[in-house]
This record gives structure tokens, C-alpha cells and sequence, in this order.
DNA sequence: TTAGAAACGATAATCATTATCATTTCTGTA
DNA sequence: TACAGAAATGATAATGATTATCGTTTCTAA
């Protein structure tokens, strides 16, 4: 049986006790208190564990990169305007039954699914005129 | 009514004459043959219409950001393995009635849809003890 | 027309990620 | 058990996408 390297086990078990998404750094600076271990290796053992189907990755908004493991999957409603994002309690997909699609061969292992708009508070806030937009 | 800046207008038309989802650079690269246009304003660009819900970006596995409008938007099948996407023809979701979630009075403008697995050729080179993996 | 604001282009600065390389650890074999 | 080659690691240099800065240009409204 093929098994991880030790940076990934660890990267893995981390991310396991995270309740939210993190970045690379925020890992990095939270396991070097446990254990020594370089940033590259925690860069490498995400991509590794990305390639594997063990860890997913969203950029935010503001253009940061968070990991967290495919168990932990989630899905969010994403405000455009103060750029919170509100998980999601359950999938919509659940349970559905999905068309068969171009290679309906495709096995697929997890999928990420993520809704943009207005939160109820920034609906307020903007103004309609904003909303609908001339281009 | 509002409407955008000629960068963001400009930014936007180029966009829809892609048939694909296009990288920053790439879209500088195309559009600065046409007009006199600096990388920062199309960064500029991309972000407020981002922000407008008008343009969505994604992360391919390779780590290269692209973008296209929503108008354009597409789900897609992604290999694990070998790193292709392949788009789907529908979306899952259409039709589909959502749940009430927590802020249910969240207004959705469109939504992301991305699933991950193996492509038929990669299954078959896979092995079944990479698939499985003991951490 | 004209002052102030907004947008722009060029480019310098930043910072997340990747590449490099010397060292350490692992693996399998004699 | 000893050892050679391979794989993994940590430190850090290099890269490259994105953002910040700033002087200039364009727009807006009085």
C-alpha cells in the first residue's frame, strides 16, 4: 500500500484539526511550534495531497489561498461587496443525480461549489444603480 | 446609472471574445496590440469587476489564475492526474430548487461549480494502490 | 474654464510560491 | 549489518504574479 511522505501526514493531520480553511503560512507558523519543518516542504506536501484528492484549495476574494482537507469540504455563499463568506449547511448537489456528461467515464472524487452575491446586509447597503451596471 | 470606466469596458469586451478563460498577462499581452493599456489597469479592471459580479475567476491546478465573465461561465471536470479541464455542457444545478440556507435572504448572482477526480486515460494509468492511500 | 476627483500608465515594491542544493533519511540488497 | 542509490527535507535564493506608488492625463460639475 502506498503511503505518504512524513511532511504530508503531518500537513494532513493539521489540517484535520483546523475548523476553517488556512493558508500556507498560518500551517506553516502553527506546526514549526510542534515540530521543525520547512515552509517548502509544506508547500510540497499541499500540492502532493492536492494531486491525491486529500486536500482542496479556494482563493478568496482578496486573493488568498486556503487549504483544508476534502473531508472537511464545504461550500460557501461568497459576498461580493464586504467579501465574507457564509458556509454552506448542507450541498444542493446531495443526492442528485448528475447528467451524464462528455467523458461520463470520469471518476470523480470530490467537487467545489461556491455561490457569489450580496449578503443581506450589503444588499442594503448598495444601491440599485449599482447593481445593474452600463457597459 | 453607474456604468464603468472605458478600462473596465475595454477589459470586459475583450474578455467576451475569448472562447476560453484567459490569464491577466494574457489579456494584457492581447489587448495592448489594439490600445495603449498598462498591466495595473487591467489588474484594476479585473478586480472591480470581480467586485460587480460581472467577471469570475478560477485556479487551475497549476496555480495560473484566469479569468472570464460570468456570462461565460462554465463548469468543469478536473483531472487530478494529468491536470486537464474539461468543461461540462449543463449545469447541474439548473432547475434545481435550493434549500433555505442560514442567510436565506442572500442574493446569489452566480455560482462555481468544479469537480475533481480522474480522467478516463489517467484511471487507467493510475494504479489502484496510488488511489488509496494509508496516512 | 477650471478646480478637484478619478483613472491611467509606468514601474518599483511586495510577497506567495517554486527552484535549488546540500544534508538527512529511507529502502532494498548483498 | 553495511552500504549505495533514491527520496525527502530544510534553508534560502529566485521567480513571477499582483499590488502600491506616483506623476500625468482625463473626466466632472460648478
Amino acid at each position: 500500500m502506498t503511503h505518504c511522505t512524513p511532511a504530508q501526514t503531518a500537513v494532513l493531520n493539521t489540517l484535520r484539526q483546523q475548523n476553517q480553511p488556512i493558508s500556507a503560512q498560518a500551517l506553516h507558523g502553527q506546526m514549526r511550534t510542534q515540530q521543525r519543518i520547512g515552509l517548502a516542504t509544506i508547500y510540497r506536501a499541499l500540492d502532493a495531497l492536492k494531486r491525491l484528492g486529500r486536500v482542496q484549495h479556494r482563493t478568496t476574494l482578496a486573493g488568498e489561498t486556503l487549504y483544508n482537507t476534502v473531508e472537511q469540504d464545504q461550500h460557501y455563499l461568497t459576498c461580493l461587496h464586504c467579501g465574507q463568506s457564509f458556509p454552506l449547511k448542507a450541498c444542493p448537489l446531495k443526492g442528485l443525480q448528475l447528467q451524464p456528461q462528455p467523458s461520463n467515464s470520469f471518476e470523480v472524487f470530490y467537487h467545489t461549489l461556491e455561490f457569489f452575491g450580496l449578503c443581506q446586509p450589503c444588499q442594503v447597503e448598495t444601491t440599485p444603480e449599482e447593481k445593474h451596471l452600463e457597459v
